[in-house]
RNA sequence: GGGCGCGUAGCUCAGCGGGAGAGCACCUCGUUGACAUCGAGGGGGUCACAGGUUCGAUCCCUGUCGCGCCCA
């Protein structure tokens, strides 16, 4: 029995847990041992995370993927987790302890700070999870796994030693993008460039040997600077070689204001004529240009700065070396200011000299954190990297193979124009949470890199007593008790970017290295469903450690869906207060309605402008299926067991089974090609304007009338066609469907295990094909083997029934138009009809009458005198209306019709009457338009005899 | 500076070589046998602009203008 009225959460709690309790979503159900695996893997939402739009885009249309391969009875393996969120998490649970006044992160020590991280991850780690099945994630969560649990973690080792036995993990001193607040270093991904107004300094180096004037341009050189307070670490100044100004000048030397360091005057490229003076001031260990310009010409690199982004002078022997005395005292008074303070210090300090010639406002990019939000500082460290440009190269020939397709195909041009210009990978991080990294350091510093402290200690300790640092005996002790050890062995404290780890989430959650059976059966994945933002994040990077240990790319497909933005088009932001949030949609509306929303809007290649207008919209569109449901089951609509809809006798049910296997054939195919929008407009339309609109106004009269074979059929079909509904639209709204699958007749189980209607053309032979991995038919879902004339048609249905439909409405047009109201009946009159046309009338006269609102049908050869003359499908109907119609409105209409007929005819003859024409376009456009021209000329003759008649009536 | 994309009905968006579409909003009418979370009907667009290709362009090409995003 269907509740009268739809009540969204009340159903999606139980369906939830009806799902739940029949292990609907697991993979590898036994009954499906040979079917073909669809494996997805979830892009790992943060553990620190809760649901937000871009999630509920991301999930919905990857449920639907999986929902509907399910139905087609696929072994369905979606696979879900959470991501540790390094940054993140550690962010979070720093401020908690924050709040609660607690003992900080490092009062704390590293043990205990972990302990507290796992804890919160136990607390409230599951809040995402929650949310997503909120949705109706049909993920198998047995399988949930989490990045830093033990089997991935297991992997993050086995990869990253050999990777670094490869040679492809290196460690390197370089600079970095060093985040002052957070005091790590994290990758140029996570840099954000940020517009900012600033200023370019003009500032006077003086020239070795001259007598430093400022009114004497002889005397120095201006360079430009948008950092000034890095000119302590300034070794050179750079001049275009192709800059006439300062041609002579290259090859002398300026003496560095305040320092005092002697420093070249050099020719280099990078040096921008344009820009500022034309010459620039090179501090290679500040700067990402001025340290490869430093590389080229082998300046030294002198660290100003300390972790956070202060100046450190005092005992910096690379500052302090070379310069004369006295500048020990600079350095006293400006070491531990903060790098912006100095900045304007050094100013007034350059202005008090006479060195600073001018500042100009100057606006331009500035890199930031995108977690702390703070400037970043580029830092000279030792780091951990990757081999990027190595391993992209596998990555890159994938894509251009085709071995792996981006959907939609724009998306390459990035992907190809990020790998191929792909810088080293930094991927240590100076965090506690995360994997820590697996390398040992003796006291000289050698690294020892294995998956075990055991292996590596063991190593280690072997080559420090083959090398005579220690005996044999020390060796041993220490080898047995890790506290002997302490002090001579230590491990690298840094982990690893969680980028790192999620690199390996396509194969790592299947149980690589442990356990492959898994592997072997579901990778490489079918398709990996995700936003553009993070194609350089995780896609590239997957692709890279997929190829390198699989062999093989990690999925065929790569579907890149829009970003959801607000109804403005602006992006969602806390900051902007403009967030729509997910869950509240699914509060207000339910989650059947928010995921229908987000597919209809899931156009390819454009973002989503989300309005909740539109999910109040679809919200109704669920009513009017609850309520089209609701009538079937009033009217004792049932589907007999060995019903077969393809041999339906009656016009209309005839018709109906022609539009179900026409939207079957839509949504399907939508679907397999990614377009979900379309598949959503497709059922949506074929539910309200065909189902309802339409195929159950119809049979009204019949389901009212006498008890026969034709009130049998249609109850059955009804029936039918409903249930056929309720799979096409399952994976849109899995909610409700499942919900009134249970409670509109008893069922062997449940929809979302039900076989997909089977498409149009698909011979049952294909359809094995599509399902099995082998030979072995036993063991498929009977209905795949079954199930013919999919593809069902009937022109001469779809005929008489568009007929019915012409007809009324124009009658409703009509007599709108006329304002006339529903209450009074008129008579109707078709005039000259054809045997067909009476037939049919004859047939459809209870329906035509309730459906237009008439008194009666007859017929006449000519229309009666003033009535309101309609033309359906080359026929005269009319409404005889004497009296009741303004015969100069009836006039003006005709006059309306009869200009647009007319319009009609002359544009095909422009068409026609043009040679290269008729000669070009193709035959069957041709054929086209002359059937146009006769419509339209039989239309025009039959305005001009409703126009005499009138005339005549007046 | 390089790349990608977008300018179609009041709004949000489909369509993309052969007669301009949807949803919402708007206007009129309606307690018609499931549904007012509804039904019926209606108005509304030089498809940004200018060239070109074509028998034919909203759709392809070029340019201009406006907007957005990504990378330097």
């Amino acid at each position: 029995m269907i509740e009268k009225n739809y009540q969204p959460a009340d159903i999606e709690t139980r369906m939830a847990r009806l799902w739940e309790e029949a292990g609907a979503f697991k993979a590898g159900r036994p009954e499906r041992r040979d079917a073909r695996p669809f494996t997805v893997v979830i892009p790992p939402p943060n553990v620190t995370g809760s649901l937000h739009m871009g999630h509920a885009l991301n999930n919905t249309l990857q449920d639907i993927l999986c929902r509907f391969e399910r139905m087609r009875g696929r072994d369905v393996l979606w696979q879900p987790g959470t991501d540790h969120a390094g940054i993140a998490t550690q962010m979070v649970v720093e401020r908690q302890l924050m709040e609660r006044q607690e003992p900080g992160r490092r009062e704390m020590g590293r043990t205990k700070f972990l302990e507290r991280v796992w804890q919160w991850k136990a607390e409230s780690g599951g809040v995402i999870v929650n949310q997503l099945k909120r949705l109706g994630a049909s993920c198998d969560w047995s399988r949930e796994r989490f990045t830093m649990d033990e089997g991935l973690s297991r992997a993050v080792v086995k990869v990253f030693v050999e990777l670094h036995r490869a040679g492809l993990i290196y460690k390197d001193k370089r600079l970095v993008n060093w985040d002052p607040k957070l005091l790590t270093a994290i990758s140029d991904l996570e840099v954000q460039q940020v517009e900012v107004r600033g200023n370019l300094w003009y500032l006077r180096y003086p020239l070795e040997g001259k007598a430093f004037h400022p009114d004497d341009p002889a005397t120095f050189i201006v360079v430009a600077t948008t950092r000034p307070e890095t000119m302590l670490g300034d070794t050179a100044v750079a001049v275009n070689p192709d800059d006439e100004r300062y041609a002579d000048l290259v090859g002398k030397y300026v003496i560095l204001p305040l320092v005092g360091r002697k420093i070249p005057i050099l020719a280099d490229e990078y040096s921008d004529p344009e820009k500022g003076s034309g010459a620039v001031k090179i501090t290679p260990a500040h700067d990402f240009n001025d340290f490869e310009v430093g590389r080229r010409h082998n300046l030294p690199q002198i660290s100003v700065l300390d972790q956070e982004g202060c100046l450190a002078l005092v005992d910096n022997e690379d500052y302090l070396r070379d310069l004369p005395e006295g500048s020990a005292q600079l350095a006293e008074e400006l070491h531990n200011v903060d790098r912006f303070a100095a900045r304007k210090l050094i100013v007034a300090r350059l202005e008090d000299f006479g060195f600073l010639e001018r500042i100009e406002p100057n606006t331009h990019m500035v890199p930031h954190g995108d977690r702390s939000g703070v400037v970043i500082e580029p830092y000279l460290t030792d780091q951990w990297y990757v081999d990027a440009h190595t391993m992209a190269q596998p990555a890159i020939a994938a894509v251009r193979s085709g071995a792996t397709n981006f959907v939609p195909k724009n998306w390459e041009k990035t992907y190809f124009e990020w790998m191929e210009n792909i810088q080293p990978w930094c991927i240590s991080r100076q965090l506690w949470w995360g994997h820590q990294i697996p390398a040992w350091y003796g006291p000289d510093g050698k690294v020892f890199v294995a998956e075990t402290e055991e292996e590596a200690v063991g190593n280690a300790l072997g080559y420090y007593v083959e090398q005579e640092v220690i005996t044999p005996d020390q060796g041993a002790e220490m080898a047995r008790d890790p506290d002997r050890r302490e002090g001579f062995i230590t491990r690298d404290e840094d982990v690893l970017d969680t980028w790192f780890s999620s690199a390996l989430w396509p194969f790592s959650t299947l149980g690589w290295p442990d356990d492959e059976a898994d592997v072997e059966r579901y990778y490489p994945t079918d398709v990996l469903v995700t936003g553009f933002d993070i194609i350089f994040f995780w896609v590239a990077r997957m692709m890279m450690m997929g190829l390198h240990f699989m062999k093989d790319v990690p999925f065929p497909t790569v579907y890149i869906h829009a970003l959801v933005r607000d109804e403005k088009g602006a992006k969602m932001s806390k900051s902007k207060g403009n967030v729509i949030d997910p869950l509240h949609l699914i509060d207000d509306y339910g989650a059947d309605a928010l995921r229908f929303t987000l597919a209809a809007m899931a156009a390819q290649g454009r973002d989503i402008k989300l309005a909740s207008q539109r999910v109040e919209g679809y919200r109704n569109f669920a009513t009017k299926l609850w309520n089209a449901c609701r009538f079937a089951e009033m009217n004792g609509c049932a589907l007999p067991a060995d019903f077969d809809a393809t041999q339906a006798t009656q016009t209309l049910n005839r018709w109906i089974a022609h539009e179900t296997a026409r939207a079957t054939r839509e949504v399907t195919e939508a679907i397999e090609a990614y377009r979900f929008n379309d598949a959503a407009a497709s059922i949506y339309r074929f539910v309200w304007n065909v189902y309802c609109d339409w195929y159950l106004e119809l049979a009204k009269p019949v389901l009212m009338g006498e008890e026969g074979a034709a009130k049998s059929e249609t109850l059955a079909m009804v029936a039918w066609a409903r249930d056929e509904i309720l799979k096409l639209l399952h994976p849109f709204m899995p909610f409700i469907t499942e919900e009134l699958w249970a409670v509109t007749a008893k069922r062997d189980g449940l929809l979302v295990l039900t076989e997909w209607p089977r498409k149009a053309g698909l011979s049952s032979d294909e359809a094995v094909m599509m399902a099995t991995t082998g030979p072995n038919e036993g063991l498929l879902p009977p209905v795949l083997l079954a199930l013919d004339n999919a593809d069902f048609s009937d022109p001469a249905a779809e005929a008489e029934i568009g007929w019915v439909v012409d007809l009324v409405t124009a009658i409703r047009s009509v007599r709108a138009e006329m304002n006339i109201t529903p209450a009074t009946l008129t008579p109707l009159v078709l005039a000259g009809a054809s045997a067909e046309t009476r037939d049919r009338a004859q047939r459809w006269n209870d329906v035509i009458r309730r459906m237009a609102r008439l008194a009666d049908i007859s017929f006449a050869d000519r229309p009666p005198e003033g009535a309101v003359q309609l033309l359906v499908r080359g026929e005269v109907a009319a409404l005889p209306l004497k009296g009741v119609i303004d015969l100069g409105a009836e006039k003006t209409r005709l006059d309306k019709e009869l200009a647009k007929a007319e319009a009609d005819i002359k544009r095909v003859d422009a068409k026609l009457g043009n040679e290269k024409f008729v000669a070009n376009a193709p035959e069957e456009i041709v054929e086209e338009e002359k059937e146009k021209r006769e419509a339209a000329v039989a239309r025009k003759a039959k305005i001009i005899e409703a126009l005499e008649r009138l005339k005549n009536a007046a």
